[in-house]
DNA sequence: ATATCAACCGAAAACGGTTTCGTAAAATTT
DNA sequence: AAATTTTACGAAACCGTTTTCGGTTGATAT
């Protein structure tokens, strides 16, 4: 089966490419007879316009990049989520691309996706990602661009984040507020700038309180995972009678903590309340629920896209706006295992 | 700073777009000397080849669609990284769309990625679909196109899948040979075609070791979410003392079941065994850690784009082979919740 | 000296649309 | 009846690349 073309079509009709075209497109300058003759034809041949042609034309091909660190990561597909629903009301297309976060993937497939000439792109850097000439090329070329999650002062772009300060702030301090006393934090190194923020928040609910930070139940494992937590929790268990509160700073901390609680008999709410963050799906399903801090992955991935978005208009209009930074609030959300 | 194309170095260069296009894709009728030249012209200037007119040319856009039921998924979302990282080492990309597991969005989306010209597609049927109209008609044009996961005997194509009811009886066979003498199932309804082959499974081997299958402890939900297992968990807590084994048709349902058990003070796996089905990151996390089987959706994602892959080279090629559906092996993987 | 052949290069068509601009015919205004 | 405007259409350029097909050199063989 040939495909059909508008050309195809105009000869068939006896008329130029371009009154075939102008009839498809709504132009002024065709005759309700020509026109309705182009269209019915069109129907019946189930004439689709090519889109490589019309790509050429435009050089736009309403497809952006979405650089993710892990696509198999709960917070990442309810980023993933927001971006591709978005965009698809927009008439964009996504194509996904995972840096694994890792510098050297990160500038592999940043070049993969402008290679593919994408309409903008839309990262969340990698956690080694420490020089920014491979972004800032691409900047200065005034491809749209716009940072997510994890981003970088460095960087002048469009941005949307989390305060992550301000949420672990309100997390220690809903810790507080039910009573906590002794509130020891679970975390990974600070390398990481999201770790070094909600532990800046952490200190700073304590002070704000009149609580002493207290370098002995700061507990700081090598990563995030659930073992991490376990073994501090152990450490609790053993070592530190006197804690009733633990803020871990992602849920899968926390929910090691609980894991470490149970072998050990001891109560969570009763004798220690435990927080997480981000509100992955698995803090609902917990003994007992976990209490955690939501972190709203489907509206940063939809606002990142309307951000990239207004940067495609502007730039097709010549219009330049400074960057900005859009902050998603965050809330505490008080379960089982709070109290 | 304007895009630089092959016209311009010809221009600069003084020769014609054919020789320089030449000496940049490593004909052999250009001499060293002009090669030269010209690879270092592109290479000051940065030159890159226009994709949109690569596309129109080779009317291929190295790109294929995938549309999956739900991106926030665990095991999709392995599913999405296995596409998306073998396809890069193939050249390709992957837009990815997403279902609901809904018909109307499934035809919608499908038109949307044949408007793209994706070089191919993989799609994993929505629960409802069962009028395939929409997928014969592009099979007919002869557009690259794989099922994966969910699939139906009624489409003549390259399938990806797993064997359900081979699985669920691995995965009730394994509870009886850790002695289970009364094995529940708990599952939804038999709407859903993996619910109705993993229920066919776990009659199976019942059979197969002689042991009666019984109405009163087959529980049938009307989903396979936590609650849903909690509930039936409690049933069997009240009325089922007999129960010594409980094969759930997915891990949600045994964390459910799992949770129940708890808070009647029913102990897993002393009193009673539980399996679940899927291996989700979850699975591992839970106390006890859950038993169940593996779906290796990085796999399946894997083997369906090598499937469309080769697809799309015979269609280069005019070769026309037979549809051909893999079977991906699963294994019953043995934790805490089993013994 | 001519015939043969390889090496190197360019003109041009092709991919399939969009858009500008010119113009002939028809309709309207003086 | 002449001047003007509107309507409707088409020619052609353009987007940027690939590839076929000749043709012009110069070197080699006869």
């Amino acid at each position: 089966m040939p495909k059909v073309s508008l050309t195809k079509i105009s000869e068939i009709l006896g008329m130029s490419k371009s009154t075939v075209s102008k009839a498809l497109n709504n132009y002024a300058d065709v005759s309700p007879n020509t026109r309705k003759k182009v269209l019915d034809l069109a129907e019946e041949l189930n004439y689709k316009p090519n889109i490589f042609a019309q790509n050429l034309r435009s050089q736009e091909s309403k497809i952006i990049g979405l650089i993710i660190p892990e696509i198999v990561h709960y917070f990442f597909s309810t980023i993933i989520s927001g971006v591709i629903e978005t965009s698809e009301t927009y008439g964009y297309s996504v194509i996904v691309v995972q840096s694994n976060d890792d510098y050297k993937d990160e500038v592999k497939q940043l070049k993969l996706l402008l290679d593919k000439n994408v309409d903008g792109i839309l990262l969340s850097l990698a956690d080694n990602t420490i020089h920014f000439s491979h972004i800032k090329d691409i900047l200065k070329e005034g491809i749209p661009f716009v940072l997510y999650d994890k981003t970088s002062k460095l960087i002048d772009c469009n941005k949307v984040v989390i305060d992550d300060v301000k949420a672990a702030q309100m997390a220690t301090q809903h810790l507080i507020d039910i009573g906590c006393k002794k509130i020891a934090i679970i975390r990974n190194h600070l390398k990481s700038q999201t770790t070094v923020d909600r532990h800046k928040g952490y200190k700073k609910a304590l002070l704000e309180n009149d609580m002493l930070y207290d370098k002995r139940i700061d507990f700081e494992g090598h990563d995030v995972s659930f073992n991490t937590g376990k073994i501090a929790a152990d450490i609790i268990c053993e070592n530190h009678k006197e804690i009733d509160g633990v803020f871990a700073v992602t849920d899968l901390l926390a929910i090691g903590a609980l894991g470490s609680f149970r072998e050990h008999g001891i109560a969570v709410p009763d004798q220690i309340s435990v927080i997480g963050f981000s509100n992955w799906f698995l803090s609902q399903i917990t003994t007992p629920h976990l209490s955690t801090v939501d972190q709203p992955g489907f509206e940063i991935g939809q606002t990142a896209f309307k951000l990239l978005h207004q940067e495609i208009q502007n730039n097709k209009n010549n219009i330049k706006e400074p960057s900005k930074t859009v902050v998603i609030p965050t809330t505490v959300i008080s379960r089982e295992s709070t109290k």
